[in-house]
DNA sequence: ATCATAGATGACTTAGGTGTAAACAAGTCA
DNA sequence: TGACTTGTTTACACCTAAGTCATCTATGAT
């Protein structure tokens, strides 16, 4: 459902959530907690920071961190940029004319599996993902050991 | 959600499921009806033909027929073959050791979309997809042209 | 100014899904 | 038998997502 490179794009922010707004993370260390190859996550970065949730600093001292608080952020718009959702309003068989006016024999039940994903998606902020909040979200088995990527985000 | 190839899977069954369980079709034709490429077409009903789907024959007479009625073959069986849903059962932020019992944070929610659209699959048989039964899935408008795909299955 | 650091960028490679072409095998019919 | 029909098989071509590599650019420390 979601592409390898939008899945990247959720873990590598919620690496960045649970170290805080003001922190700065170096690439390569949300890279290696993220098991995503180093130069391809700089591209999805790039994107992300285009898209205005993220802010990256060159030099000494530079990294990555979020350009607003996690709260504010949701999935829909981490996945978004990177991933075109659009593509699921397509018809589920291909039918290039089913339509809400015309629909095709699956289309009121393939319409609320869709409506169900996107609206959790939008509904969701970062903040709830990574389990900083009161969404119960942890792992609830402590005996995990150190290889990535966790249930949970790295630190 | 669903792959090209599966998408043409389920509008060839449904081209045959509208002919009738004894009338064979001939390869070109459904390839035509169903606005795929021939060989490819090909192809897919070979691996359907493999999964006791459809039957085939050579020669003059010849074409393909669906295995069973279409009131006993479900959508899963018809788009297990040719796509891999297994997938749908990776975790959704493709956390390697995300499972039941160490979920993740969207480990919940994912299983509700999956399973709503996979047991829709399960329990929906071609023949309903057809809109020979009573689910009313025909086109609601009439007004459609000449031009393949419809919204049902070309006859 | 110089150098180390760290992100940005473009060219390239790889893998899998999709599609094409041509030869092949199996059946029917005269 | 021979011609014809129709599905089968193999090999290859194409496209996109994914991943790699080398290099460039910007910033901070000295």
């Amino acid at each position: 459902m979601l592409s390898a490179t939008a899945q990247y794009a959720l873990r590598a922010l919620g690496c960045m959530a649970i170290q805080g707004s003001e922190e700065v993370v170096l690439g390569r260390d949300l890279a290696e907690r993220t098991a995503v190859p180093q130069p391809y996550l700089s591209k999805i970065l790039l994107t992300l920071k285009r898209a205005g949730l993220v802010e990256a600093t060159r030099g000494t001292g530079g990294g990555y961190r979020l350009a607003r608080p996690a709260e504010e952020i949701s999935l829909w718009e981490i996945v978004d940029p990177v991933d075109n959702v659009g593509r699921l309003d397509e018809c589920i068989m291909g039918l290039s004319k089913c339509s809400e006016q015309n629909p095709c024999t699956m289309h009121d039940w393939w319409k609320r599996v869709r409506e169900d994903y996107v609206s959790m998606l939008r509904q969701t902020s970062l903040a709830e993902v990574t389990g900083g909040g009161t969404s119960g979200c942890q792992p609830r088995r402590q005996e995990l050991t150190d290889e990535t990527p966790d249930t949970t985000f790295p630190k």
